[in-house]
RNA sequence: GGAGAGGUGGCAGAGUGGUCGAAUGCGGCGGUCUCGAAAACCGUUGUCGGUGUGAGCCGACCCAGGGUUCGAAUCCCUGUCUCUCCGCCA
């Protein structure tokens, strides 16, 4: 959420910033809210400091035995009362209207943020390896010979219906590996701090990492009101909501390892087949609560921590700076990992890194504080660490061999007791 | 799921209708004393919003939301969370 404060002093750079988003002269808007919002806000304290007073005397009245007045003031302040409860509530009224706009306004992009309409205007910052070589046509993930009996998507549909998958045997274990890998890498070689969250949470964690109120329609509620995750970033991030940390806790680094939920509203027909977008897949998150200062760096780590993950499991990847179209809604910048699918021939998402400065601390009342300083807003960041389900995909595909066999990554050897391939007929061997 | 108890300032803990944003203690900050420190003593010490150049003034907040009342931390209702006991359970 953005501060009306900064909006109100200086409104041209808040609508050059959106504009770059696409979004124009949103400033005049909400500065009018604004001051209706004030204006209703000091009529109401206004008529409420009166009434105040007129109790106090009616009190004092009372008290020296002067009936006549107690009588009189009591009447008086009864009158008003009906007036003071219609300003107060226009009053809430106004300020609601104007919360509820400012939350469904996006972040600013930072300057260095290359300005474009869609993907097609994200920048290439750099590569990692070099897609590999096939003498045959490598297949996508889920026509590999060794990989068919462990991913079964006909089971799935008759429990769960499209978008969802059963699976088994090695597959699966390469999937476990995978996720065991990521949180050892990220605890041992990263310092993050593995942590374990709920998967259903209140509406108001929604909120504060943006999910709402814009994005309903993406994720799943319960009969009873609470959303099932679409990412950990919500839980690990909202940890640190309602929060004063001390400056000397940060930065709190974070990882986990949870089901993710999302409906793909909106993505009817687009990657239907196979297990690249799920309703419910894994994910291991980072998440980084930091000072204003430090935040920046801290995505640049952050994003060489998912680049580690697929270095050391030989993937080759580029890595995309989102330009202003392509990027979240909290976002001020975001670097998003692309993984080589040669069943595709391209690059896929596989992570997607952020850093979102005070917007969701904003909403979330996020803050910290240096000893005898104020309490000031954090910088949150968060970034897929990563997508356990497509780097599965991504090991199988880049694994594949014309036998329908494949050879598994090095780092995950140790992680399948040893073993190093899934068999043409689809055991870990 | 059932029964009971309880949620007050950084912490502990008073306060059961009227200058209560809230006693007291601890902690924090400033000072006196001291070569320095401790102890002792004195003073000070919440957050958010509105308004004002400013000192300041005003409003809100004693888990949350409603209600009663001229007036609510205090009374009533609902929700929520914590604790104890029982039941059930991976």
């Amino acid at each position: 959420m953005h501060d009306i404060r900064a909006i109100r002093e200086n409104p041209a750079a808040f609508d050059a910033a959106l504009a770059r988003r696409g979004l124009s002269g949103l400033s005049s808007q909400i500065l009018a809210l604004d001051e209706a919002r004030r204006a209703k806000i000091l009529a109401a304290e206004t008529a409420q400091a009166e009434q105040n007073r007129a109790s106090k005397d009616v009190g004092a009245a009372r008290a020296r035995g002067d009936d006549a007045e107690f009588e009189r003031l009591r009447a008086l302040v009864a009158q008003t009362k009906a007036d003071i409860a219609r300003l107060t509530e226009e009053a809430a009224a106004e300020d609601a209207a104007l919360r509820d706009l400012l939350m469904t306004i996006p972040n600013l992009p930072l300057a260095d943020v290359p300005d474009g309409a869609d993907e097609a205007g994200n920048v290439e910052l750099r590569r990692w390896g070099s897609p590999r070589a096939f003498d045959f046509a490598p297949k996508e993930h889920y026509d590999i010979a060794g990989v068919k009996p462990g991913m079964d998507f006909a089971m799935a549909a008759k429990l769960s219906g499209a978008r969802f998958v059963v699976l088994r045997g090695a597959v699966i274990r390469v999937h476990r590996a995978l996720a065991q890998f990521m949180l050892d890498t990220h605890v041992n070689d990263h310092g993050l701090t593995e942590t374990w969250t709920p998967v259903l949470v209140k509406e108001e964690a929604m909120y504060g990492t943006n999910q709402l109120p814009k994005f309903a329609e993406d994720s799943y509620q319960t009969t009873n009101g609470w959303w099932l995750i679409p990412t950990s970033e919500v839980t690990l991030t909202n940890m640190a909501a309602g929060e004063v940390l001390e400056e000397a806790a940060l930065p709190i680094r974070m990882t986990a390892h949870t089901q993710c939920f999302r409906s793909e509203a909106g993505s009817a027909g687009r990657d239907t087949a196979g297990m690249l977008r799920q309703h419910q897949f894994e994910k291991v998150e980072m998440v980084s609560i930091t000072t204003p200062g430090t935040s920046l760096a801290e995505h640049d780590r952050m994003t060489g921590c998912a680049e580690a993950i697929l270095q050391k499991l030989g993937l080759p990847y580029r890595v995309m700076v989102l330009c202003t179209g392509d990027m979240g809604f909290g976002a001020t910048k975001t670097h998003d990992l692309e993984v080589w699918l040669p069943g595709q021939d391209t690059y896929r998402e596989i992570s997607s890194v952020s850093v979102c400065g005070d917007f969701q601390a904003r909403r979330m009342n996020a803050r910290f504080k240096a000893p005898g300083g104020k309490p000031e807003f954090v910088h949150t960041l968060n970034g897929s660490g990563l997508a356990v389900g497509r780097c599965l995909i991504a090991v199988l595909e880049n694994g594949q061999q014309a036998d329908g066999s494949v050879e598994l990554p090095a780092a995950l050897h140790p992680y399948l007791g040893g073993r190093t391939r899934i068999s043409a007929d689809g055991a870990l061997v």
